[in-house]
RNA sequence: GCGCCCGUAGCUCAGUUGGAUAGAGCAUCUGCCUUCUAAGCAGAGGGUCGCGCGUUCGAAUCGCGCCGGGCGCACCA
């Protein structure tokens, strides 16, 4: 695109200029203001410093090397030093044109394609999906939808919670408390009941305390993982009852995977996993239990395997296996990344999951590169993060009855809301048509509220921001998407081209250069894995799209302005429309 | 104690590897539907970007020190 086009020219005139000089940090942006034009490039200033050269007399010098008079007006040297390029209005006539006849969409795919396994969503067994899932799922979907997009190969994992300690729990509240009518009712509340009350149990402190459980629970679970027939079987029934579970929320978000490996299905590696960095010197035991310390080779405060108490540096293990003999998730995730990366040769392992696991990361990634030297060489792990959904009163989000949200009602809730909203403002339409705009816009309403803040801040969650329909929201978007596709459908056959010089208003204008940015903001998102950088994108063109709404008639506009608008209109539709579903969210054609 | 993150308008938050005059939504106030959908548009008010020092042409952004908050730190994931 345009940008990457002013990119290169620019680091080809550097190169003669400074043979041999790094020209990475030379970056190209659309301009921060319609007055500097189209495109800005603020990275002369730096590197005149390290050349030692005048700002200003370096840009000279760069741009008497470069040629743009095809495409942009001649750049002007602004402030500093800064480069502005503003297109001549043939270009932005071409580019408009060629994209409304379908050759591109404002992106072009990678030149340098990618493998990426994305791990994301990893629900539990036996557990309702609650509002907590959400980000993980919702992100990790739109960061492979996006990567998808821009030409990389991407592999979906589904790390699901299907092996651990809360298996013991679930097998004694399973032959012993187990009610079967409420199992056929609604299967993960009967299992989340059950786990609730083996717990208590189990607990000396709580009321329903019951000397033995405890001992009892672990029995079972040493019971299921040396292979008891009866255990399996009751293990496998949980599993099953809770995938049909994940598929019904899955189905209703848009959300598919390419693998569901659970942490049961590294079973059995991790003796071999545990043994083989034991042999290999990673790992040692450590009272009665197996752990990973640190090597010495990094500082203290960059080490993940160190940490600090009264002034001296302690030992911050990795734990791989428990004194009891057990795996943990450290070990698991360890045999998964190898499993991971024989199998799919990916060049970078993306884990979605909550900023509370960033030490584990950082000992995983460690303890794998120590492990594995040679692959671990060969792929970039990411730990992708986002913060914690809190309540009202900033502590973890709960009910009043102390219960998680369920994702289930939060789905209901966003669908009934938007259907009572669309029926006082279309009851002009049929009861099915409006429960289908209504799902849409309520799904869209919680994704993109999802989406839309950073994804390292913390979240306060509430229904009514949850929910919203209005301001900055998936609804906005998709509205204006339906005004555009109105005006396109009312317009007929229609020759789609946009004459040079026909654009002229600035809400033309405007909306025109915004539509030419979509590929660098994807580019952006993908290089931070920051979907909210599409989000903000996508409500300024809905913005644009709907001022040029209201200040430029499309069909009752003399030619050639007639069809330069109606271009507008048909891009502006295509790229909400493709935007959206990259983050999940469909496009109702009406509203 | 150590590490990570956060502190921006009344509220909730953006701010794209340091850039030009710090933005949006909600809320409040004022206008705009006989003209392609008003789930909309135009406009107004509202800021010592927690505080201080530093780095430099230039800091909400980088460094150091405080203040306030969240999270994590050995057998849960």
């Amino acid at each position: 695109m345009l940008h990457t086009q002013i990119q290169i020219t620019l680091r080809a005139a550097i190169r003669e200029i400074a043979p041999g000089l790094d020209t990475g940090s030379i970056q190209v942006r659309p301009a921060t203001d319609p007055k500097f034009g189209d495109y800005q490039c603020n990275s002369l200033i730096q590197l005149a410093r390290e050349l030692k050269k005048n700002p200003r007399q370096l840009a000279t010098e760069v741009l008497a090397r470069s040629d743009f008079s095809d495409v942009f007006e001649s750049p002007e040297i602004a402030g500093p030093g800064y480069l502005n390029f503003r297109l001549l209005p043939a270009t932005l006539a071409r580019v408009l044109t060629t994209a409304a006849a379908g050759n591109h969409l404002f992106f072009t795919p990678t030149e340098t394609p990618r493998t990426l396994v994305i791990d994301y969503s990893s629900p539990n067994v036996a557990k309702p999906m609650h509002v907590g899932h959400i980000r993980s799922t919702i992100l990790g979907a739109s960061l492979a939808r996006i990567f998808e997009l821009l030409g990389h190969r991407v592999i979906t994992d589904n790390h699901i919670g299907d092996w651990g300690t809360q298996f013991g729990m679930l097998l004694v509240g399973w032959k012993t408390s187990l009610n079967r009518e409420a199992l056929l009712q609604d299967p993960l509340s009967e299992m989340e009941r059950i786990y609730k009350l083996i717990n208590a149990q189990s607990d000396p402190e709580r009321p329903g305390f019951i000397e033995g459980t405890r001992e009892q629970a672990r029995a079972e679970l040493v019971a299921l993982q040396a292979g008891d027939p009866e255990n399996l079987a009751i293990w496998k029934e949980m599993i099953a009852l809770s995938q049909r579970q994940f598929d019904t929320i899955y189905g209703r978000l848009g959300v598919r995977f390419d693998h569901v490996l659970g942490e049961s299905f590294y079973n059995p590696w991790l003796q071999a996993t545990v043994d083989d960095l034991v042999k290999r010197g990673v790992a040692r035991e450590s009272q009665g239990a197996w752990a990973i310390f640190s090597d010495g080779t990094l500082p203290p405060k960059d080490d993940p395997f160190l940490t600090q108490r009264d002034g001296e540096w302690h030992p911050n293990p990795f734990l791989i296996q428990k004194a009891d003999g057990g795996f943990n998730y450290a070990s698991t995730d360890l045999a998964t990344a190898q499993y991971r990366i024989e199998t799919w040769a990916p060049t970078d392992i993306v884990y979605v999951t909550d900023g509370r696991q960033q030490l584990h990361f950082q000992q995983l990634f460690a303890s794998f590169a120590r492990w594995k030297p040679e692959a671990a060489a060969t792929v970039r792990m990411h730990h992708i993060w986002f913060g914690s959904i809190l309540g009202e009163d900033g502590k973890p989000l709960k009910t009043r009855s102390g219960e998680n949200i369920r994702l289930s009602e939060l789905l209901d809730e966003a669908e009934e809301r938007a259907l009572k909203v669309v029926t006082e403002k279309r009851p002009d339409l049929d009861d099915a048509a409006r429960r289908e705009i209504a799902r849409m816009v309520g799904l869209g309403a919680v994704k993109w509220q999802d989406l839309l803040p950073n994804r390292q801040s913390d979240y306060v969650f509430s229904w009514d921001k949850m929910l919203a329909l209005t301001g900055n929201t998936a609804p906005y978007v998709q509205y204006q998407s339906t005004r555009a596709g109105k005006v396109v459908r009312d317009a007929g056959e229609t020759n789609l081209v946009v004459a040079p010089g026909s654009l002229t208003e600035s809400a033309e204008l405007a909306l025109a250069r915004h539509l030419l940015y979509f590929g660098t903001t994807l580019e952006g998102a993908v290089a931070e894995f920051r979907p909210n950088y599409l989000c903000n994108y996508l409500f300024e063109l809905a913005s644009l799209y709907s001022r040029f709404y209201e200040q430029c008639p499309v069909l009752k506009a003399e030619e050639p302005i007639r069809s330069a608008r109606l271009c507008l209109c048909v891009l502006t539709t295509r790229v909400l429309r493709q935007g959206l579903s990259l983050l999940g969210i469909e496009a109702p054609e009406v509203m």
